[in-house]
DNA sequence: CAGTGTGAAGGGGTTCACAGCG
DNA sequence: CGCTGTGAACCCCTTCACACTG
């Protein structure tokens, strides 16, 4: 029961779990299985098999009664889920280490994402290649969103600068925001940001071992 | 109530909490405001007032009724929460564009971690320089985690090699891992394993993006 | 009869609302 | 009087348990 197409109401928590399922799921099919139950999938990840069922619930029945899941129906479904079906074309804001990283990492291509652009404001970075690609300079961000109908801006500039870039490409029509920079970007309608920080995962080790020593 | 030493039963969700909290505050502190209220603090992070002041409340009691927190002394008792008030000796294993992100990320000195060592396979990388440090090679890492007292690992290596490495470090003694590989470490008793997983952030905004187009 | 799909129970975390205190 | 500290209510999410079905 429950409307299919109805994703408003998804946990928010099911959706980075998705990603996981599906990236041990690319792994099965390399290797060849076929079929998978929810019990196999939940000891390959640290998950329960019924939080499984229960995600995949949320946007259809994926499965067979006494079978269990056709691995390669699953992960049609599942990157359908996702917005996989779709191409996305991603710039990346900033080429330090970190968005260099990001920007040479494969993955992203493999999934339906295009990188098709890195900028950096700094004139030393401006040309430096990264595969097919050279870093571009910042001023011509906003022009290249356009021109390049960009769905989603990758945000890996120093603190200060983020909330101006991220209005700069706002403006210019990114609906997607995957943030870096550790602030907290102003909300806008419509535009949807996922933050990511990086420098409190160290923290989070030390927390957990700090309280053995007590 | 509750005894403040009783560190146990903190929320997980609280604790990469605390390094945001700790974060905001040391940019008020070099601002020169020297009084904050959980207001204003949940004003410039995403978060409740109250939400604030409970996580506090897990750890002792530091403001005053009807005033707010001093900043130098909320920094210096968030930082004791969060471990910071002892060195931690990190090693990052695996330099590719990653791991020398992370290297050359300053954040991590300031806040009591010392990067010791940068180590990788591939005779490629041995040698590279990052900052006053360069890139060793695997096989001393056994031996280097011993003599240096190394307490937390940073593994970004690819994911095959992932499992391995960290079997190697517990081995040797390391007692605190984060894991950027995309794949989940047998648990070992006594080791504290901290997952990211940057590959799925991507798909996290692409699926709510997609929503809207619905 | 094995394994999915799911209502219902249970648990953890957030938010409320106010007592407590400087 | 203002803001902290916190029990209690609330809500979201996870887990259980079993009806359902190929």
């Amino acid at each position: 029961m429950g409307d299919p197409l109805d994703k408003a109401r998804v946990p928010q928590a099911t959706v980075p779990r998705l990603a996981r399922y599906l990236r041990v799921l690319h792994r099965l099919e390399r290797d060849g299985v076929a079929k998978v139950s929810s019990q196999e999938l939940a000891e390959k990840l640290d998950a329960n098999a019924a939080q499984i069922r229960k995600d995949f619930s949320y946007f259809g029945e994926f499965g067979v009664r006494g079978v269990g899941y056709e691995v390669s129906f699953l992960i049609a479904e599942l990157s359908r889920c996702l917005g996989l079906d779709h191409q996305w074309n991603v710039v990346i804001c900033g080429a330090g280490k970190l968005g260099q990283a990001l920007a040479r990492y494969r993955g992203f291509r493999e999934e339906g994402y295009e990188l098709v652009g890195v900028f950096d404001s700094s004139s030393h970075v401006v040309g430096t290649p990264i595969d097919e690609l050279s870093v571009r300079p910042e001023k011509e961000l906003a022009q290249f969103i356009r021109e390049n109908s960009v769905h989603i801006a990758v945000i890996t500039v120093p603190a200060e600068a983020a909330q101006g870039v991220a209005e700069k490409v706002i403006e210019a029509g990114v609906r997607g925001i995957l943030n870096f920079a550790p602030v907290k970007l102003a909300p806008v309608d419509g535009v949807f940001v996922r933050q990511v920080d990086l420098s409190t995962e160290l923290m989070v080790v030390s927390f957990y071992l700090a309280q053995d020593r007590d």
